[in-house]
DNA sequence: GAAACATGGATGACACGTCAACTATTCCGG
DNA sequence: CCGGAATAGTTGACGTGTCATCCATGTTTC
């Protein structure tokens, strides 16, 4: 027997859908216009950063990000095209590869960030209340905990 | 001046953003894999079953789905080709054209509803209080009010 | 009623994601 | 050591989304 949806989930789902689109949508489209980066690249680029020597193996930074390793390797392709990253043989092991940030991927990202930053706060957690906060974390953790256990942060 | 996220701000944000991919690819997969369908179509044949005579103008069909009349043209003519849809010409207008359920397209959505609304309350509702689904209602119309005034349900 | 303009919709180019298959190395048991 | 399995990463095909452009038909204006 299906247990359908009744209105009030109802409600919460559409909109939850249209928040989804709506709000990736538009974050999107400011990065690209203030940066020329795709939240895509932003994501790369900033899991890049946080490496002290701003370089990582690919199936690590896959890990990191919770990328599947062909998704990461057509996206490092097309970063690499532009210029943001560069690969760097492995000295240790012939089959891998180092993924590096460039200068221009580091400036890329150090501008970008501060914009980007201020656009889920304001499209986002401005229009949350502190209790709201926690209720979004405590929702995103239970639902996550179920789907992913251990992709939950903390 | 950044106003960056506070630690309680990013745990909520990388959640957020973890659980949106998560559970979109995972409700992708369970529907494909049980109906042949990808959540786009399963969202356009859903909006033509609304119809009372189950076709639509394209363009009165983008706005229902908050779509791109580009992005819905592309989509339309992939289900074409499946038999998912058909176009018929309109009478009135020589520009314009109806988009119809065929018979496939309605036995696909029958049989694909049921199971797919079990998943959406498997992965998210089961995994919510009340006064989590209260609370998903509230921030996702707050963050949609601000961001599409007019979206939201209701 | 013809030129200018608006509208409905399709199309092509390109970025992105997934899946399956492939290549090149490394590892590991005998 | 050698041959097979595992691992690192790439590639190709294809579905999907966006943007800009295009085409055909309607509509408006003079």
């Amino acid at each position: 027997m299906t247990r359908w949806l009744d209105d009030r989930e109802q409600r919460a789902w559409r909109d939850y859908l249209a928040m989804q689109s709506r709000l990736g949508a538009e974050l999107h489209r400011r990065l690209q216009a203030d940066a020329g980066l795709s939240l895509a690249d932003f994501d790369v680029l900033v899991a890049l950063t946080d490496r002290p020597d701003e370089r990582a193996r690919v199936l690590e930074l896959a890990g990191a990000l919770q990328w599947e390793k062909s998704r990461l390797s057509h996206h490092l392709a097309r970063m690499r095209r532009r210029g943001l990253i560069t690969r760097e043989e492995c000295d240790d092991d012939g089959r891998g590869a180092f993924v590096a940030l460039t200068s221009e991927g580091r400036t890329a990202i150090e501008r970008a960030a501060p914009d980007h930053v201020e656009s889920v706060r304001e499209l986002l957690f401005d229009a949350l209340s502190d209790e709201d906060v926690d209720a979004l974390a405590r929702i995103t953790g239970a639902v996550l905990s179920r789907l992913a256990p251990g992709a939950v942060s903390r």
